[in-house]
DNA sequence: GTTAGCACTCGGCAAGGCGGAGTGCTAAGG
DNA sequence: CCTTAGCACTCCGCCTTGCCGAGTGCTAAC
């Protein structure tokens, strides 16, 4: 069987019916939102058809249907109509990004705050995967007479830095020092570096131990995957009917508060078009109930990722439509310099 | 009417009781827990008397009764027994502490974590306030042509970090204009180092605009707290059968989305001992349902907070203690240094 | 002062009844 | 052959009723 337009007609309705109310949907309800010279009956043996083709479900039998999640994913795939937002909200967005951004960690964090705000469900920040960003410059800076501060500063303006203890050596040294490491590291992905060191280790040989303590540092740093996760509106979820019963809540933040399974969640070809992820196609079980809306970052160079997530019964259009005007002010930010 | 042995000893019984089973506590279960010849009757007059001096509350007649919130305080602060936490407890709260802290962020960081499943609550800490910190030194590395990154070291081992523009200068400009400003403001206040740029603004000139510059980051950073606050456990509190109702679990999110907000349940004088905030006791409206145990973590000479937010019901006795041992182990992470 | 006894109150639960929404099927109509 | 009206049926949600159990307050006796 195939999927006329008619029932192509009935389906949208359907969905986008129970978007908004959250119920099931009759075929009454149907006949009233889909002006068209056809009787609940007709409409009945249609949506019969639909449950079939396994793209309607009944909750029990003699209730309004609800879409499956392959019902969702034809909605979404070639059913929705693509939403403009007005120009009162894109102001507003680019207004609190403009307002309150002052480098990247604050863009990364305002960036989940207003995303939240803007489609009343939870968002998802993901800043950029370090190991894969290029090193900008290696600086060791005294801060006491046997105690130095390593500071790394990456082409996305990312700064890491780490105390280290070092062996007695004059201003100059160190000076002379930052400089090497600099120019031999300048450029290099940050993955790369603890390699670089360790060739290094003959040309700095007089600086002994320190390029030791460096290596560890550098290879810590990475392999830690410093707080990359930045969360916002997550009381949002728990206005949704659909977590009413606050267990359902926990089995989803359960899942959010463990930054790897949200790295799971994320699983895209790096500079992937906005996707979605629905119910069951999800990887994770805590979170088969929801729905995410992916988008990537360009952080210059660099790429995070940005997701909303919400009920299966979420607005997808809208979701789509504002990840994607986020993604592209914030590529906006660092194209033009224009935030710092 | 006084508080004699006998009504002390029941109350804390129904306590106790209505921690461990969340259930109002009617006179037999007191009998049957608190071992001492008396007949429910006797205990029903006594429970009576407790009702009316505002102790417990009855949810409605006939049912057991609860701890009214004076109920709690009486209990926190004279009834309960201090707990010893077990060796296994202690031994596993240090070994997750050791062998994850690198650094005072992620000292922080796991502190939350930590708490978080050691009392199966929410668990929040605060970082130190930066203002009132000192400050180690500054640095101005380049990073570009005419751009560079100033890099503050705070005492406690915080280190902020900002992209500025530079007119041109030498290395050796940039250099010596790093010592003139860790010279001048090494071991001030971060608060202070607005003014005190503003008063080697002669000694400078020759720099220019960069002085500028930095004063507005300066003011910005200082300003802006920085995001101060980390939560462990939030799924913990959507366990617990108060919040089953996930818009009153939700009550709680929004307060905690807003780190102001949170500031305010921590406004205690600095360096105060373990406190605890019960029910209406709290400024904010939303976390009316909820206890806060509070406490300070010695960072170094900077001090921040830490807080385990649970249910009324919640164990004060394990809460404290732990709050307890964890204030001791964070600062003897700095006593000692053993960790970086 | 303590206790046993008793009437009373109230929440929670299960059973039963009812209305409404929605369905599937069938037969008639275009 | 598709569409539609009609009808019997199903099932949820809601309300009512009745009952049990837990717990109370009061009173009278010890």
């Amino acid at each position: 069987m195939q999927l006329d337009a008619r029932k192509t007609a009935i389906l949208r309705t359907v969905v986008e019916e129970h978007i908004k109310t959250g119920q099931p949907v009759g075929s009454r309800t149907v006949v009233r939102k889909y002006h068209l010279g056809l009787s609940p009956a007709t409409v009945r043996n249609e949506m019969a058809d639909l449950e079939e083709m396994g793209y309607l479900v009944q909750p029990h039998t003699s209730a309004g249907r609800i879409p499956s999640d392959r019902g969702y994913r034809v909605y979404v795939d070639e059913l929705m109509e693509e939403t403009k937002l007005s120009p009162e909200e894109t102001r507003w967005i680019e207004e609190q990004l403009r307002s309150r951004v002052r480098d990247i960690v604050s863009l990364i964090r305002e960036t989940a705050r207003v995303v939240s705000e803007a489609t009343n469900y939870l968002s998802l920040v993901l800043g950029p995967q370090l190991d894969t960003t290029s090193c900008q410059s290696v600086h060791l800076l005294r801060v006491g007479p046997e105690r130095a501060l390593v500071v790394i500063t990456t082409e996305t303006g990312f700064v890491e830095s780490r105390l280290v203890d070092i062996p007695p050596m004059t201003d100059e040294d160190m000076n002379a020092f930052s400089h090497i490491l600099t120019k031999n590291l300048a450029g290099r992905k940050m993955a790369d570096l603890p390699g670089c060191l360790a060739s290094m280790k003959d040309e700095v040989s007089r600086y002994g131990q320190v390029i030791t303590t460096l290596m560890d540092f550098l290879t810590n740093a990475l392999s830690e995957r410093e707080e990359r996760l930045y969360m916002g509106g997550q009381a949002n979820i728990l206005n949704q009917p659909e977590f009413r019963d606050s267990r359902k809540a926990g089995e989803v933040f359960s899942v959010l508060e463990n930054e790897e399974a949200v790295d799971k969640l994320f699983d895209i070809p790096p500079g992937s078009p906005v996707s979605v992820l629905i119910g069951e196609e999800n990887p994770l079980s805590g979170v088969r109930d929801c729905s995410l809306v992916r988008g990537t970052l360009r952080l210059g160079s660099a790429l995070g990722k940005i997701g909303v997530l919400g009920p299966k019964r979420m607005d997808y259009a809208r979701a789509v439509a504002i990840v994607r005007f986020v993604e592209e002010k914030v590529s906006d930010f660092f194209g033009g310099r224009s935030g710092w």
